[in-house]
This record gives structure tokens, C-alpha cells and sequence, in this order.
DNA sequence: TTGTTATTTAGGGAAATACCAAAATAAGTC
DNA sequence: GACTTATTTTGGTATTTCCCTAAATAACAA
């Protein structure tokens, strides 16, 4: 969870997720909304992959990246948990 | 906000506001449940306050953190919408 | 004022992060 | 094979983060 936390941390990687959340791109298509150089995304998309928060896909020579909602939502999980919110024990 | 998840990265800085939610608490009370230096402590407990997610009040010699719900609440938000959970226009 | 307790600030070193340009890899086409 | 396109890996530098010890500050008591 602590990668996830850390993958969150970076405004151009929580904007990666936001966009691939309208729907999936490529690493090239991802990286030409950022004033960044390719390979500099490409360090931010290994961070998120680590984190299990996106997947890939290759379709011939470009690759394809998808956001893993599921992780998404058991980040927001934790963050509800610790904020106590929701699904709290009344004891 | 990218103060917010920054201050979120950090296992020891959760586990603080996790110990927070229960009961506000003394900076040195809440160095005795980490393994690390009190300066450590410190400069932790600096990041999470200048990301207004804990506030102090002085008492005597001591100084008592306590959590700030609302912006813990705000980062959850946040992350809720970037997961796309609740709240959304269906268009 | 001297001393004690609680906490932070200062200073420094090691490791991690973020960025870039250049080179390498992968897949496909001619 | 030679070339093109898409992407990643490598190598390098600069900045930031994390941790420590030692010194400074704040409030209070004797």
C-alpha cells in the first residue's frame, strides 16, 4: 500500500491516472500532455505499474496503458479508513 | 493538495494521523511509538502540519498535535474523485 | 539564575527522486 | 537486411528526503 501512496504522491502521476481513466492511451499519447521529456514519463509510468495502478497492454509497437480501478479504489479505501470514514465499528 | 499526498506517503506520517484520530497527543508521547530520533519525529510531524493535516496547541512545556478531519476528509475526496467514486455527474 | 523537561532547529551524510540527452530495444514495413 | 516508429533503459546531474547527533529554544520550578 506504501507504493501506492507513493505513486499518488506526484501531480504529473495522479493526472496520468485521471487521464487514463476517460479511457486507455499510449505511453505516447500520455506523454504529449505533458511538458516532459518521453523518457522522463516513462520513469513516471514504471512507478505506477510498480504500484499495480495501471497495466499494460502491447498492440504491435506502441503500448497501451490502462488504469487498474480496482486499486484505485482500495487506495481510497485505506484513505477513508484512516480518515474514518465509512465502515467504521460503532464498538 | 499535492502537499497533502506528499505528507501521505510516508508509512510513519499515516500512522501518526492513525494514532491522531484516536486522541490528540503530546509530540513526545507520540515519539515513543516509533523506533526513530525525536528530531526525526519532528521533522515529520513539520510536514504533516504544513499541510494543515494536524494543528498544535501549547500547553506548559508540552505540545499536544491533533488531526485536522476536514483536511483528511478533503484528501479523501480528492482521491474519490480521481477514482471516480461517488459524487460523479452522470452526464 | 540555575536546572529540568519537552520540543525544535541546525548541520551533515546517505539514499532516493526527478529530470534530461543519448543509446538500446521491440515491432513492423520496404 | 535496412529503415521507421514507439517506447524503454542507461548514465549523468541536481534536488529532495530521511535519518542521525548536537545545539538551541521555551516554559516552568527551585
Amino acid at each position: 500500500m506504501s507504493d501506492v501512496f507513493d505513486a499518488l504522491a506526484h501531480p504529473v502521476r495522479r493526472k496520468v491516472l485521471k487521464l487514463l481513466r476517460k479511457r486507455p492511451m499510449s505511453a505516447g499519447e500520455l506523454a504529449d500532455k505533458f511538458d516532459l521529456a518521453k523518457p522522463t514519463l516513462s520513469g513516471h509510468f514504471a512507478v505506477l505499474k510498480a504500484a499495480d495502478l495501471v497495466t499494460t497492454e502491447r498492440q504491435g509497437t506502441t503500448i497501451i496503458y490502462h488504469v487498474n480501478m480496482s486499486v484505485l479504489e482500495e487506495a481510497t479505501s485505506a484513505l477513508m479508513d484512516l480518515a474514518g470514514m465509512g465502515k467504521e465499528k460503532t464498538s
